[in-house]
RNA sequence: GUGGAUGUAGCUUAGUUGGUUAAAGCGCCGGUUUGUGGCACCGGAGACCGUGGGUUCGAGUCCCAUCUUCCACCCCA
């Protein structure tokens, strides 16, 4: 096929076989934020370029070589969002809400773009869901988002999934510990694999994280964080546990989970799947206290998370978790002839407007291609309308599950099969 | 960005040491006395064999390049 009539590479087409899915994560994502107060917020698609290269760090791999930026017919330097919370943020300084009764607690759901190499569970057009709450200091706070995180997985059918927290601390006890694990892994430079060797300047922290055995060995022994921190943020730890105790939440410490955009302190965390290869993160967050005042607001904290739609939907896929049922066509229409097909328009549109979809055949085929459609689009009845029933104002309704026939009229159309339905239900 | 695998109808695949009009199943459309689906039978449409070069009398089959998809690294959700 030409590359012209191909999706561009890293995207992906939702076809209307699979989209009711997507639609029941999203819809169950929104309606469980909610129950916590968190309401949705849509920011646009793009920003000026500044807003992630100072947000989330000029550092980072995803602002030096994953973003989508342009510049636009006015000069300006633009940039596709790759995550959400920059934006997020911008807006809600801009317009006033943290000026206003604290917390503010939102929620998003969009599309973020990134330029990567595509692989499982990762694509350069990908969907996120996630928080953000405003102005809440407390560890309360950081256990809140961790139970909504956990319920709206546990919601859409996810219950196999391990959740690790950790604290990398404020500022300064992380500066104190990235340099006592600098001094750790200098005095075996020699052993790093190539990338961790790179890693000992630009992010020690990440060599933790590195799967080589030799890095692994030596990782084994490095001081963890949690031992750098001040009492403040240690307490704060602390109280983050505890609330998620008393929430009945499991989960491990993992001193070794390092988020990768710098405006994360204190806790960090990760709801990991088994059961999608590589890119077992489906959902990420943690505080970052710093982030609203650095970006020209008040000086308060924040915390949030977010995850990975296309990630949850192949986690649902490869455990097989059910989805519901999705919806089918309540009656469709055979008709003969032109009279027929103009009736059933009437009948149609009367249908639908009182909630019932409804369907007739617009390929002028014959009967019996009539009903194999009706059969295959798996309509629940089926009626013959010709011009013995227009003339009679009768026809007969036929259940496609069971082939049983009820006559009615077509005047009452709608209000037999709100009994039927209403049968069926039993 | 690095590495490995892949690419034949909408889908899943077959295609012999390179040899005439590239097969099959599923799906799609239609038919089996023209007013009734699922089963069966019959018929039909549908493929520039990923793309571009090269070798050859001849390439889906061999060589090179390129792109896509998949998997892993890096990194992240």
């Amino acid at each position: 096929m030409a590359e012209i009539n191909r999706a561009v590479k890293g995207t992906n087409d939702i076809l209307p076989d699979s989209s009711a899915k997507y639609t029941f994560i999203e819809s169950k994502m929104l309606e469980t934020a909610s129950l916590y107060g968190f309401r949705e917020i849509r920011v646009p698609t793009f920003e000026h370029t500044e807003v992630f290269v100072k947000n989330v760090g000029d550092t980072t791999d995803i602002v030096q070589k994953e973003m989508y930026t342009f510049t636009d017919k006015g000069g300006r330097s633009i940039t596709l969002r790759p995550e959400l919370t920059a934006g997020t943020v911008r807006s809600v300084i801009e317009h006033g809400l943290v000026n206003g009764a604290l917390p503010v607690k939102v929620c998003y759901l969009g599309g973020c773009y990134r330029y990567e190499k595509p692989q499982a569970g990762r694509l350069r057009e990908f969907h996120q869901f996630g928080v953000e709450c405003f102005g809440a200091a407390s560890p309360a706070a950081d256990a809140e988002i961790i139970c909504l995180a956990k319920q709206s997985l546990n919601e859409i059918g996810i219950n196999d999934i391990s959740l690790e927290i950790n604290s990398i601390g404020c500022p300064d006890c992380r500066n104190e510990y990235g340099k006592a694990l600098k001094r750790y892994f200098e005095k075996n430079i020699d052993k790093l694999c190539d990338t961790c060797k790179d890693r000992l300047n630009r992010n020690p922290m990440r060599i933790l994280d590195c799967k080589n055995p030799e890095c692994k060995e030596i990782a084994k022994d490095a001081p963890t964080v949690l031992d750098y921190l001040c009492d403040d943020c240690a307490e704060h730890f602390d109280g983050v546990k505890k609330h998620l105790d008393a929430a009945g939440v499991k989960y491990t410490v993992n001193p070794r989970i390092v988020r990768g955009l710098d405006y994360y302190t204190k806790t960090v965390f990760e709801f990991v799947s088994g059961d999608i290869g590589a890119q077992s993160t489906v959902c990420g967050g943690g505080r970052y206290d710093g982030l609203v005042k650095s970006m020209g607001g008040p000086d308060i904290p924040a915390l949030g998370f977010a995850m990975g739609i296309e990630r949850l939907m192949l986690t649902l896929q490869n455990t097989n978790a059910p989805f519901p049922e999705e919806d089918k066509c309540d009656l469709y229409i055979a008709t003969l002839g032109d009279n027929a097909q103009k009736e059933a328009t009437k009948i149609c549109t009367a249908l639908r407007s009182d909630g019932y979809e409804a369907g007739f055949d617009i390929c002028n085929r014959g009967l019996k291609a009539q009903m194999k459609y009706a059969d295959k689009i798996g309509a629940l009845y089926t009626m013959v309308l010709g011009d013995n029933e227009i003339a009679s104002g009768e026809a007969k309704l036929k259940c496609m599950e069971n082939g049983e026939e009820t006559t009615v009229k077509l005047s009452e159309l709608s209000d037999t099969l709100f009994e039927l339905k209403c049968k069926s239900v039993f």
